[in-house]
DNA sequence: ATAAAGGTTCGACTCTGCGGAACGGTTGGA
DNA sequence: TCCAACCGTTCCGCAGAGTCGAACCTTTAT
């Protein structure tokens, strides 16, 4: 599971952990199916599971064990707890309305890319996960869009701790297709995919940032690559930028919002 | 934090999900908050926090512990794994949009309720909720609702295992206030809510069923009491119930597709 | 310059998680 | 009807792992 240094993790929690990843990467399994899974001795296994369903993070129906609603409370706090979320969502609703191709919203976190806003049946779907975690930096074009952004040293920790896996065969693997996509990115203002992260998709991302020029995370556009000619794509570029710049000044306003309650108090 | 049965229970995996717990019920949290509402030595907290982050679970943001975006990748394939999902959302953007009030679908899971589909920002508010944990089944509608449909041996595993706990002065307390007002919900056919949940919120839910009879979740409205009239309310009982009617219609249809899918292989 | 707070490392003690085997409950085929 | 296979549960002894406390480092504020 490319857990890069182990050192000081606590294997009990780390092995509950691990066996959520199991289950997701399995989309629901049996014990037995998790023993296998894991190497592990079966009353351990059940020990696991049992403290993680006390706490709602997995649940048993029909002698197989999937993940618990829990997720989705947590979530839904996670993104709601965002100071932009409001302004990301109208952002991302206004663009998959004005657009023909599918629009999200993603954060990077952890060197990994998750998809925050929008339709979440592609985004995130589990079916184009390698491991139990999130898309790839460098598959993705919100991933290529926010690290572009990123100092040298920062995109260089985040490739030493998860390397540079291929998720289709048009994926970079390199450092220097990477180095040279980035450069070509902050160049032309936005990030473009070709089939890299799945196979007969084209995509585009576009890194949105604070007033100060923290990278909040990327708006996206993505959808399969025969439904677009080259003319519609100039369009779709066009109505990202004009999304990014919605979402900018939102926030803009927000910030300018809080500061004058701030004040009156 | 109310866990009934400790026993079989991992302590260090139940330590690192208190955690968890904990951060979200202080809605992010530096180390030495953690430390006190643990009563866990420092280099122990340490050692939680830097599993559960090396898992994505937590993140650090300027000297504070937050949730990880993680979740909402998990919470994202729980929603869309249940076979009913497509249906679920298309329903309630529908009755949303019908409505003069806000929409979603939840469902029981471990004798809580939790928000799956609609407006996330209020059904899964952590502002509203007690511990860690999402909604007590008897305080919210939705609760009532898809209870009223269980038998009756289910619904005490649930309270003795959670209680009664008020969370506003108009909460049910007991036993025979509850069951007294799920004989009405049967009878009425949809339970209703008003400030039981949250002071000056009106609400009313409907249980939504599978062909053979098993209850999915229910279907909800909710908004400020002042908005709604005794005469608009009516039409949102109506309205509640043709969704009601379409979420159950859809799920028929799906799995008459799945049977014709199947029997042609 | 000093103090306070957040975070990190280390070693020793002790508790607890781990494995293995044995037991129940259910399903389905002989 | 019986047996076999599978899923889940419980129990116990031992070794390994988590816990604590203290010391150390860094950053921010006074």
């Amino acid at each position: 599971m490319n857990r890069h240094d182990p050192s000081g993790v606590l294997k009990t929690t780390a092995a509950s952990l691990a066996l959520v990843d199991h289950i997701l990467e399995l989309e629901g399994a049996t014990m037995s199916e998790l023993v296998e899974a894991t190497d592990l001795a079966k009353s351990t296994v059940h020990a696991h599971l049992k403290t993680l369903a006390e706490y709602g993070y997995v649940v048993n129906v029909d002698n197989e064990y999937q993940l618990g609603a829990k997720f989705c409370h947590l979530g839904d706090y996670v993104r709601t707890r965002k100071d932009y979320y409001r302004v990301a969502q109208e952002t991302v609703s206004w663009l998959d309305s004005e657009s023909s191709m599918d629009a999200d919203f993603a954060v990077e976190e952890h060197g990994r890319i998750v998809s925050l806003y929008g339709d979440l049946e592609f985004a995130n779907s589990p079916r184009f996960l390698i491991d139990g975690s999130p898309f790839h930096v460098h598959t993705t074009c919100s991933g290529k869009a926010i690290i572009a952004e990123y100092p040298e040293t920062r995109v260089r920790d985040i490739i030493d701790r998860w390397g540079l896996p291929a998720a289709t065969d048009d994926s970079i693997t390199t450092e220097e297709e990477l180095f040279a996509e980035l450069a070509t990115v902050r160049e032309r203002g936005y990030a473009e995919n070709s089939g890299e992260a799945v196979e007969g998709f084209w995509a585009i991302g576009k890194a949105v940032k604070s007033p100060r020029g923290e990278v909040y995370g990327s708006l996206n556009l993505s959808g399969p690559a025969y439904v677009v000619d080259e003319e519609t794509r100039a369009t779709q570029v066009e109505l990202l930028e004009r999304a990014a710049e919605r979402f900018e000044q939102g926030v803009a306003e927000l910030y300018q919002t809080q500061a004058s309650e701030t004040s009156e108090e």
